[in-house]
RNA sequence: GGCCCCAUCGUCUAACGGUUAGGACGCUAGGUUCUCAUCCUAGUAAUGCGAGUUCGAUUCUCGCUGGGGCUACCA
């Protein structure tokens, strides 16, 4: 395959959710794999969304799943800068040469006339689009309007021209430009708007495919307009399919659309994350493998990439997330673990805990419910023992206080053994007698194993918390 | 409303025009177990509807229905 080269344009508006970044993924991905190049173009052209703090959280977003790129902030590159908002100069001159070819127009019409104009147009149930009011101002009147206020420049769209493209994702498409509008290219304040801006980009940096979500397709056939008018090749186009929440519309903030950031923050892997990212709207041959991005960057197969959205199933990630905690060492596991511990952990300590709570853990924000106790003594009541405990709890307590006390060999050998010995002696109902012990060490139904717990807690510690009971 | 796109279990998805329509997640049940979980086993559940083409449609065509996207001096 030919290198591709791709570019990810985000715009910094706030920090994408999951579903623009799975785009990142998937461009990182093409670029990989063909040996082509990963482009991060900053799309700032909005000003009053603008937030500059947002840049960084992207490319923090980039950084933690492991897609480097290529080109762009921070790294630089042949076609810098990687900001629209830098190349202010290059919009205007191209905005120019459309006007002089003819696809291209000032219009001076007011925000107040546009308003109006779409209400009017709505209310006798027409498409509400502009009236090319401006399309026929003598240039000297133009030349007036110029000097006195601010205008903007339109694309001035064919009346009756047919679009159509192979889309390599969604297949031939056909759009008819009657239905669109005359869109704005150059805004009043002289930032382009997204149209003409990223027209511009891609092909003054090489881009060989456009890869962006299907909500871009009704505008594809503006930009196909403008390609033809600069007589410029028009690079491959890949629509991907949407992201839906479970009420099956676009994914969005409204439905408390979460970045990676904020999930890594919760205690979901790099892992996890990629996989089930890459599992919405595409699939592998064997679907129920789980795959690195190494292997990805192998076998990713953009034939393979749906037309249809996809919704998003919070539980899947669930459960890639516990799958591939289960699936690292314990080392490795601690280190990850270690942000969601007490400050100042002991990492020997960490380490002991972590394949107790291993099997346990869905996320690793779920650290301190699982493993807290092993920190601070939980509370417990002799009223709570006593409802949960059919027995009499004291009398289990008491005596396995007393089994346990002489013990030299602080393990979980010896201490299983000592304690089975002590149930058969008096013929206690098994499960019984540990859950009282579990209560009272750990203060809770659900523990780890509660042998092994207590050894990591230590004899001193366990005989205390037992002792505080009776 | 207009334009464009889409349609297989609840969800993500497989299936040269010929399969008992497969897998994964979820869910249910059972096994293992000191709890919970892991793990193992089993089960549950889908081709939206109607025509047409064909010996034979999940698959091709048309219509309907349903869903989505777009319809900004936002991207």
């Amino acid at each position: 395959m030919k290198p591709f080269r791709v570019r990810f344009a985000p715009s910094p508006t706030g920090v994408p959710h999951i579903g623009n970044t799975r785009t990142a993924l998937f461009d990182w991905l093409l670029a990989r794999q063909t040996g082509g190049q990963f482009i991060v173009r900053v799309e700032d052209t909005d000003r009053s969304r603008y937030q500059p703090e947002s840049l960084e959280k992207i490319l923090e977003i980039l950084g933690f799943l492991g897609l480097s790129w290529d080109e762009g902030p921070k790294v630089g590159g042949p076609y810098q800068p990687y900001f629209q908002s830098q190349r202010l100069k290059r919009y205007q001159e191209v905005a120019q040469k459309l006007i002089d070819g003819g696809a291209a127009y000032y219009c001076f019409c007011s925000s107040d006339r546009l308003g109006n104009l779409r209400q009017e147009q709505k209310a006798a149930g027409q498409i509400p689009r502009y009236d090319r009011h401006c399309l026929s101002l003598s240039k000297s009147e133009i030349e007036k309007k110029k000097k006195a206020g601010q205008y903007v420049v339109r694309l001035k769209m064919p009346d009756n021209q047919n679009f159509i493209w192979t889309d390599l994702v969604q297949g031939r498409i056909a759009i008819n430009s009657k239905d669109l509008d005359d869109q704005v290219l150059l805004k009043s304040d002289g930032f382009p708007t997204y149209h003409l801006a990223v027209v511009v980009d891609d092909h003054d940096m090489e881009v060989s495919h456009i890869v962006r979500g299907v909500e871009w397709i009704s505008s594809t056939p503006k930009h196909l307009f403008l390609y033809q008018s600069l007589g410029w090749q028009i690079p491959q186009i890949m629509h991907l399919p949407l992201i839906l929440g479970p009420d099956k519309t676009k994914l969005s903030k409204r439905h408390g659309a979460k970045s990676v950031l904020d999930y890594r923050d919760e205690g979901y892997l790099k892992e996890a994350l990629i996989n089930f990212m890459v599992y919405l709207g595409w699939s592998y041959q064997d679907n129920s493998k789980l795959l690195s991005l190494e292997e990805l960057v192998e076998v990713f197969d953009y034939k393979k990439i749906q037309k249809q959205n996809a919704v998003f199933d919070i539980k899947k990630l669930d459960w890639f997330n516990g799958y591939y905690i289960r699936m690292k060492s314990d080392k490795e596991l601690a280190k990850l673990l270690k942000p969601f511990a007490p400050s100042g952990v002991n990492e020997s300590l960490l380490i002991k805990i972590t394949p107790l709570i291993k099997d346990r853990m869905v996320k690793l924000s779920e650290f301190e419910s699982l493993a807290g106790f092993f920190f601070e003594a939980p509370k417990v009541t002799g009223d709570f023992l006593a409802k949960k405990i059919k027995g009499d709890y004291k009398n289990y307590l008491e005596k396995a206080a007393q089994t346990l006390q002489p013990i030299e060999d602080w393990q979980e050998k010896e201490i299983t053994s000592r304690l089975m010995g002590l149930i058969e002696e008096n013929n206690w109902p098994t499960g019984d007698f540990f859950m009282a012990l579990r209560i009272a060490i750990a203060g809770s139904c659900y523990t780890p194993p509660i042998n092994d717990s207590m050894v990591v807690l230590g004899k001193e510690r366990v005989l205390k918390r037992i002792g505080a009971l009776l």
